[in-house]
DNA sequence: ACATCATGTTAGATTTTCTAACATGTAAAA
DNA sequence: TTTTACATGTTAGAAAATCTAACATGATGT
């Protein structure tokens, strides 16, 4: 892990661009931030910073619940999915040793983008996978 | 022009992270504005949001004052770098008027980063390009 | 009818950002 | 060497954005 990940997960925005880029409420995010669906950085001053990852589950979050999926299971899928990931990265990591940095990180990117990873192919909402490429 | 460059000039970031990114302070950013090297959107209530173009160039400006080139001058290359890239832009528009938005626009990228452009290259302080790939 | 969940709304406090003004160090000009 | 201009620091007061906590509400399930 790191070039990618590091920019992906570094505190960004305030609350009011993640209510625009997601249109979520503040009183949404704040309960989702409530039941650990995410954990936004804070300031000095004691205001969430969130990053590009944070609004990505954010988007995913809010697709979740228009499927009428509820906390407890929203927060079940985000901790097998990320068991999935861990699993993923580890055999990516035996299989092909020889790899570039770069190159694991796009195979698993494919892999969990596709297969994997909550079913990422099936948000209509735009993520922030935009952002990158 | 859309897709990157939409997403590259979209408001986003308070002028606290863009301090931090920059490690510019907020009068040398307002001062810049003042002389209007950028030009930030504003909030309903008129607080500064910066894109990632913003930032972007905050950084060139950085870095030619770190060169010893004043206000003036960097408002004289920026304008000689905005010509170019127009020219640029439709040099290639004719030369291969088959190619797709997306590589027509990594062409253009390609030629205004290494060539033309401000002299992209000698930017010694990362750039916001990371936030792409 | 009652409880729970997800969200809205409001109030009061705190942080962040804004503009405008004045202060200062350095370098160029007179 | 005074004087100017430039780039930046600092401060003050106002306005906007965000925070937490509390209470309100519609929908759903029991």
């Amino acid at each position: 892990m790191s070039g990618k990940e590091i920019r992906r997960s570094m505190p960004l925005f305030p609350i009011g661009t993640v209510m625009q880029l997601t249109e979520l409420s503040a009183r949404q995010i704040r309960y989702y931030e409530e039941h650990q669906l995410i954990s936004p950085a804070r300031t000095d001053g004691n205001r969430r910073l969130f990053s590009l990852n944070d609004i990505d589950k954010l988007l995913e979050i809010k697709d979740l619940i228009d499927q009428g999926v509820n906390m407890a299971g929203i927060k079940q899928l985000f901790s097998v999915k990320e068991q999935q990931a861990v699993v993923l990265e580890k055999q990516s990591e035996k299989a092909k040793p020889e790899l570039t940095d770069e190159q694991l990180r796009n195979l698993l990117r494919n892999e969990i983008m596709h297969s994997g990873r909550l079913n990422r192919s099936t948000l209509r909402q735009g993520d922030m996978s935009r952002f990158f490429h």
